[in-house]
DNA sequence: TGTACATCAGTGAACGCGCGTTCACTGATGTAC
DNA sequence: TGTACATCAGTGAACGCGCGTTCACTGATGTAC
């Protein structure tokens, strides 16, 4: 039952976009090939016409589920909304829905400690994916200001996934947010 | 072969800090029973004599692991050093060393978003443990304060162990230990 | 444009392996008298 | 204090299961003439 070409193609970019979710919402390990290929309307066997290995896959997903991201806090720092471009981009990452929806948020936030863990082809496609962030908000501030906000929103996302009721969440959420607006130039506000 | 009480207690405890360690280095689901009841000095069969499973090993080993993190951040802030608390308890939080060596650091670097995956238990250790590590910094600050630091200083340690090389990942460490002492309220310099 | 053949996307069974957990067993420790 | 027996910490084989990966096969797609 060979598939065209095009086909083909549009089954290896839904094996990618599966895996992007699905390693986001039950981490790297305890994501399988089967329930991943299953996801994607395929049988387990098929993977490796695709794909080398499942490291490959999770190297080829990172990158997927970073470009994501980017776009996303990308498209807020650009739209006509209110306020400053680090607001609108602290507005776009530090809300309850991606706290609890990683699935289809931050990759860094979801999965950095494993990332850090995984191989070379792993590792060079999360380091790339962290620049490709810090390049979203280097455009309105310095680099060690971009640094700062990224991980403390990266910090806050992460916290705020383990605090036990929805009020303390929100908070931890909300502190960070108040405190890097009050304390990081926040680039012109354009709008 | 069945041993003294006082030495299946001291088992018990070795089990309990193996397990801390090697989920710290490895993560949690790729640790199995079998290399931590090594690690032990024991062979598998004899864990359930002490545990129930792997999941009440895991929440207990995450308190364990975190009474590590607060007694070693707690001693650098009641210190004899110079500089502020704040100061004093960044120095031991950020280092390359810590960066290096996640397998005796700060369990929510290391297994913040994994830990947030898993069952009641282990996610009602982590909460209690994140509750005493914002309580060490609270001493000196404001609670908001001690939430918006310890974001912060998690996520600059998950960036900095992302990062390709080792100036870049220096870099941050240290913009986001300058960004806090710089912009927190740092508590009395006693010393 | 039509035909013959090579290609290869996807299938599903099978591979060896390590996982968490259970269990019958051993023999030193703890307890009762 | 000494003896008899119950307890239970630790052993190591075995359980079913899902993992990543391989492979022979199918049949529609792509190519050459």
């Amino acid at each position: 039952m060979r598939k065209s070409r095009a086909e083909a193609s549009r089954t290896r970019e839904n094996i990618i976009d599966a895996a992007a979710t699905a390693f986001r919402r039950n981490g790297i390990a305890a994501t399988g090939l089967v329930e991943l290929m299953a996801a994607a309307g395929l049988t387990r066997g098929g993977f490796y016409k695709h794909f080398d290995s499942k490291e490959q896959l999770v190297a080829e997903a990172s990158s997927h589920a970073i470009d994501g991201v980017v776009a996303t806090i990308g498209a807020a720092v650009k739209g006509r909304r209110s306020g400053t471009s680090l607001q609108r981009a602290l507005d776009a990452y530090l809300t309850t829905h991606h706290r609890d929806h990683p699935e289809g948020g931050c990759l860094l936030a979801a999965l950095g400690p494993e990332l850090a863990r995984e191989g070379d082809a792993v590792r060079a496609a999360a380091a790339a994916g962290l620049e490709r962030m810090v390049g979203v908000f280097e455009q309105d501030m310095s680099r060690a200001d971009a640094v700062v906000a990224m991980s403390a929103a990266i910090g806050a996302m992460t916290l705020a996934r383990l605090a036990p009721d929805a009020a303390a969440s929100k908070d931890i959420l909300q502190q960070v947010r108040s405190h890097l607006l009050a304390h990081l130039p926040s680039g012109h506000a354009d709008s």
